[in-house]
DNA sequence: TATTTGTAATAGTATTACTATCATTTTGTA
DNA sequence: TACAAAATGATAGTAATACTATTACAAATA
């Protein structure tokens, strides 16, 4: 439909580009399908290059550890969520709507393929189920300097600058933003494993349910 | 104060009960300060050893692993803020006025000791810095049957409870709950580590801003 | 053709996450 | 006080993890 869009990740996140190579693509598409069965914590590098039937030291050569393999993914994700933000919401103009187009995005289980390594689809579930992680470790303020979370600041910065032309005497734009951003992940992982700590169901008739719970939350904040 | 109080924990999570031991206290009190020193990743058996003057098969006669004394810290966690919810809304009439009091008590930092063993503001540090870990696992579907995330589930059922008194028409009271709690918690992180993503700065002056932009999501939810 | 680049193969280290065994100390009870 | 049971300590060991280093060879490129 659009074909291939380039997005740019944060040089240092890999120690060479894995888009540039067979076999850094491989790493990529196939390493995001791992961590996603395996689960963070038990994919690592060696069942990775038992897989795609090379050597750990190959893998190494792309990326220092597994950690920032996971960065690299959040990075491309977010930078995937920009694109889709500034396509669908071009040519909108009322903030209003287009603050709703933006939660449908990010409530959204992306299953169409644009990209050709990436699984959408199997990158949003990483986001839900491993996000967290990303910045919970005690590297994180080295990790920042580095740049490593500037693509999801960047969307974070385009939700709060709407949220302050809605209404701009609204005190809490950034801290509203990302509580969108995260409620809808958070309410996603919820709906699949700990059903009783939200108040959305995860049969058909629901499936818009989260999107009008972060709809009815964000708008009553910006509004009240 | 009010002395020691006796939290119950889900007795599966641990193989012998820390509480009960010297060895075992030592075992909680001072992983508990390990964990937050070294954050859950460098966190291992073997240092805590070293730390108490034990071995590593003495902390495994207490606990299987590290991720079931991380949850064990959590449950205790929520234990002490059931209790503290108990006890400083008694009395008090409004239910609106119990929220925000409830409120008030999430995203405070606990600074008073209660307990013989644990240190509620390390405990209260930990919470913030690895909640997040003891549920995005592979293992979140048995480790919920085993019931270990049920202290969890009492506070948030005490607080959704109290949404749908406040506004029976309410729809998201589960959801909104947990958003209350886990955006405390990711808010007071950001501010440390991340602070563009919230409005919220760490100052003296403002250290009640926390606190007054949950409560004002709060209400505006319920009340819209 | 020479040089750079990419990949494979092999080996090795320190640490992690355990488990097992047995000796010793502590404790609870008769 | 004596004895058995329970708790702890000391030691050892295993499989897996998370790397690093070296060498070699093939393919691409200049």
């Amino acid at each position: 439909m659009v074909g291939i869009i380039k997005i740019d990740v944060n040089e240092n996140l890999y120690l060479r580009n894995p888009e540039e190579t067979e076999l850094g693509k491989l790493i990529i598409s196939e390493g995001l399908l791992l961590i996603s069965e395996l689960g963070f914590e038990h994919f690592t590098f060696k069942k990775l290059a038992t897989k795609i039937e090379s050597t750990e030291a190959s893998i190494y050569r792309y990326f220092e550890n597994k950690h920032h393999l996971l960065l690299y993914f959040i990075s491309y994700y977010w930078g995937y969520i920009e694109f889709l933000i500034s396509f669908e919401t071009n040519n909108i103009k009322s903030n209003k709507e287009k603050l709703k187009i933006i939660i449908d995005i990010v409530t959204r289980k992306h299953k169409d393929n644009i990209y050709t390594y990436l699984n959408e689809e199997v990158l949003h579930a990483v986001i839900v189920a491993e996000s967290p992680k990303s910045y919970l470790t005690k590297e994180v303020d080295s990790d920042n300097k580095y740049g490593f979370f500037v693509q999801y600041k960047r969307v974070n910065k385009i939700i709060a600058d709407l949220i302050l032309e809605i209404n701009p005497k609204y005190k809490y734009a950034n801290s509203l933003s990302v509580t969108i951003i995260e409620t809808s992940q958070e309410q996603e992982f919820f709906q699949n494993h700990l059903p009783s700590l939200c108040s959305i169901s995860d049969n058909k008739k629901n499936k818009e349910e989260l999107k009008d719970f972060i709809i009815h939350f964000a708008f009553a904040c910006i509004e009240k």
